[in-house]
DNA sequence: CTTTGTGAATATTTTCACAGCT
DNA sequence: AGCTGTGAAAATATTCACAAAG
């Protein structure tokens, strides 16, 4: 019946990050216009994206920010903490481990791990570097669900499979390399030369005619 | 007439992954179905995709791996070399510069900044780290068109703001902060946590019913 | 016999435009 | 007066299915 666009889904977690925004700026109101030039959405797609799963609005004000953060968070499953799995503790790592972000929207990291002994057993912000070899079993006990993968790209097949083989059902992988991945499983690749190539299509040499693109403004990705 | 799918765009550089490591493979030749199968994508799509750009195949044979690599590096303009400015010598900013997949595709770091002087003068992988000051005169002059923003996020919109200064008309943004940038300029967010919400949404708890998601095996982003 | 390239059919997504609520 | 929620229209994207090529 109703089959809920993918890039309804990605657009929602955009309007969030703007949401949070505006909520620190002590914005208490949006209209979908507002919401829409900020995350670069047109207003009549962003009020359709909400009714897929409800009516947030009052007609003639808008949308409550507060209430419609709560909404997404629910939606979205954010509004409950999750635990991650984070392999490698290189400078990527590490650069991960410090990311704010996470924290407040209710990502947790629950473990790091690398294989090189030096760096097991030291601690990165507070959390105790693990080594690899006990993936599997940590990850399994401790029920975390998203693993982080942040090592040199040749192993990162063989963390993989350990992540899944520990339960991890999504994955961020921010190495190069192509993961195979069971159904059921969740691959993210977050590959910086990806994200640049396909900028380059739209660099001046190549757009002959200098078409208008969408991507103008605020949000992107 | 015809304008050129935005999707078409992000495929080719996919494709083209898929394509290289199929080359370090050593195959030769490849059907639109087994492209399709590596890359997550339907057979007949992937041969739409081409034709948008000229006829690259041969009639019941599939694709010459090496001459399809070249038309999408072509057409992508990832054939001739790209200058990019690397803001924040940090931890992630050394991650990036690390990364070997960038120079692979032809990513050349041409400068590295950053405002602590501590670090400014030091070296990172051979490049010397520029104080941040100099960013917009160092850019204009080396023709640097991709800056990629690796900076504490309070940071990133007078570092954006300076890029463009500097003529820079793609910038990756590793930070969480929103930032604006005029038309004519290209952003891209890397946000790990935009990723990882939408991801989440897929997990069982809301998968009410566990509907059929596309992504299932290898690539995706 | 295999696999491309593509018209036509289908499906999906986006946008318009306006009735209806506050 | 202002803005949502939504049918209907328009625009896009995907897939089918098959003729043509090697």
């Amino acid at each position: 019946m109703n089959d809920i666009p993918e890039g309804v889904i990605e657009r929602l977690s955009t309007y969030l990050n703007c949401l949070i925004k505006f909520q620190q700026s002590n914005i208490e109101t949006i209209s979908s216009e507002r919401l829409g030039l900020s995350s670069g959405v047109n207003p009549a797609e962003v009020r359709r994206d909400f009714t897929y799963f409800g009516t947030f609005g009052k007609k003639g004000v808008g949308y409550d920010v507060e209430t419609l953060i709560q909404h997404i968070q629910r939606i979205l499953g954010s509004d409950e903490p999750h635990k991650i799995a984070l392999v490698g503790a290189g400078n990527l790592g590490s650069a991960i481990a410090s990311y704010e972000g996470l924290l407040q929207h209710g990502f947790h990291i629950a473990a790091i791990f690398d294989s090189d002994p030096q760096k097991i057993g030291k601690t990165i912000r507070h959390l105790e570097v693990f080594s690899i070899a006990d993936l599997p079993h940590i990850t399994r006990n401790a029920g975390i669900e998203i693993g982080i993968i942040a090592v040199p790209p040749f192993a990162a097949q063989e963390v993989a499979d350990m992540l899944i083989d520990g339960g991890v059902s999504v994955i961020l992988n921010y190495t190069p390399a192509l993961i195979n991945v069971p159904a059921g499983v969740q691959l993210h690749n977050t590959d910086p030369v990806q994200q640049l190539l396909h900028t380059l299509y739209y660099l001046s040499a190549n757009d002959k005619k200098l078409a208008g693109r969408k991507r103008s403004s605020i949000a992107s990705d």
